[in-house]
DNA sequence: AGCCGCATGTGAACGCAGGCACAAAATAGC
DNA sequence: GCTATTTTGTGCCTGCGTTCACATGCGGCT
């Protein structure tokens, strides 16, 4: 019961990067881990990321380092990730299949348990397991299998739709894929991924860099 | 010309994004908007949003607002969007067929111009237009075909590989979608979308908001 | 059993980003 | 031509996140 309500939002991401640096560590047989071999392994100042580890109120051992077991134990604690969340999928369409047939979900003790679509060839169809409900059965279905997380991957003018489904479903997590700004209440919790965004930021460096240059062939 | 070096990085996801949403005010018909309605339609502090356009040099007429094309050309050569910017996908998974499809690279002047696998049952079938290659052939097609922004969405264990081919063919910017930690040399750039990563991040709030509450349907 | 060395945990300073509030500028009206 | 109104552009302040550097505490060695 760690009652740590203080963590940075931007804590996050590297903890989930921990988490996943460490897993890999136990494959390779390690047991212990210092804050400097973690840091290099996972690119991170390795003050940050032992004042990161502090926020989850872990222990490590000074002159040792820190227990690999307990420290992943801890971490999935604070995630969330040990009760296995129930994901939503709205808009079966590229991106839609691509992410149910994502295994890295499932390694992380997430599992999608329902799909919606409009597309009547669609519903009805079973997918990676999942038979694909009509979008409009998303606040009967959803607290049925009691879903926690929502995924919109819908064209951009559906997706305001799909999120105010899933929001009277009483979903108030929320990882959008469309790109459109979505109007939620202020006690939904919505993540955004841009792929085209992502593409324009590095566009930008890209202009930065070397200003009208054509990429060289860097002799090896 | 403009020599401005000086722009933060938390403005650029909201550069494209007010790029995006001017674009749709456009097909609505309007021609000038003033801070505070691109605000709201972004959902961004009006004063941030004007903070962030004089970067870039931009002036907007005061007490009028902002002309909308001159503004959106003006974005959009900040990005490097006004040099059609050739992209190169590594990996035809799920999720490289899934980026193959989407529209919204192509809306922002990014063009797929070569693909990779080390399928060979993929290599040489056309997809989207673009025949596959094999993913060895990386530093002799990048160069031919001018790409300057990699896209790495291979399995993790091939994803350090698949990156290092595109350094040595001249590629500074490169979008990873593998979970793995990307060693590049400094002078490239590396941006990351791990989609466990998010879903983890709205399972720790999940957890904060109602601790250890089922999802409850909301009446309407 | 006591001392030495080493890695953790954290106090403090720094830098960046966000937000308020106002001055500057440009148009419209008189 | 002058004034009032509106909206931009920005100086300043506040708060968060990152980094440095050091004190703290634990295990190992003699």
């Amino acid at each position: 019961m760690t009652r740590e309500r203080s963590i940075p939002e931007a804590a996050l991401p590297r903890l989930a990067l921990y988490l996943r640096v460490l897993g890999e560590l136990t494959e390779n047989g390690a047991e212990r881990v210092s804050s400097d071999e973690l840091a290099s392994a996972t690119g991170v100042n390795s003050a940050k990321l032992r004042k990161d580890l502090s926020y989850i109120g872990s222990n490590g051992t000074r002159g040792v380092g820190y227990e690999i077991a307990p420290l992943m134990h801890a971490l999935e604690g604070t995630l969330g990730l040990t009760q296995n969340r129930s994901v939503a999928l709205v808009g079966i369409g590229n991106l839609g299949h691509a992410l149910v047939g994502y295994s890295g979900f499932a390694e992380r003790g997430f599992r999608i348990s329902a799909l919606f679509d409009v597309d009547p060839d669609l519903v009805g169809i079973p997918i990676g397991g999942i038979v694909v409900e009509h979008t409009r059965r998303i606040p009967e279905v959803c607290p049925e299998r009691g879903v926690t997380i929502g995924v919109v991957a819908t064209p951009g003018q559906a997706a305001q739709g799909a999120c105010d489904l899933l929001v009277d479903a009483g979903v108030r997590c929320i990882l959008n894929f469309a790109p459109v700004v979505l109007q939620v209440p202020s006690e939904v919790d919505v993540r955004k991924v841009d792929l085209a965004v992502e593409l324009q930021i590095l566009s930008f460096h890209a202009s930065q860099h070397g200003p009208g240059t054509l990429p060289r062939v860097v002799n090896r």
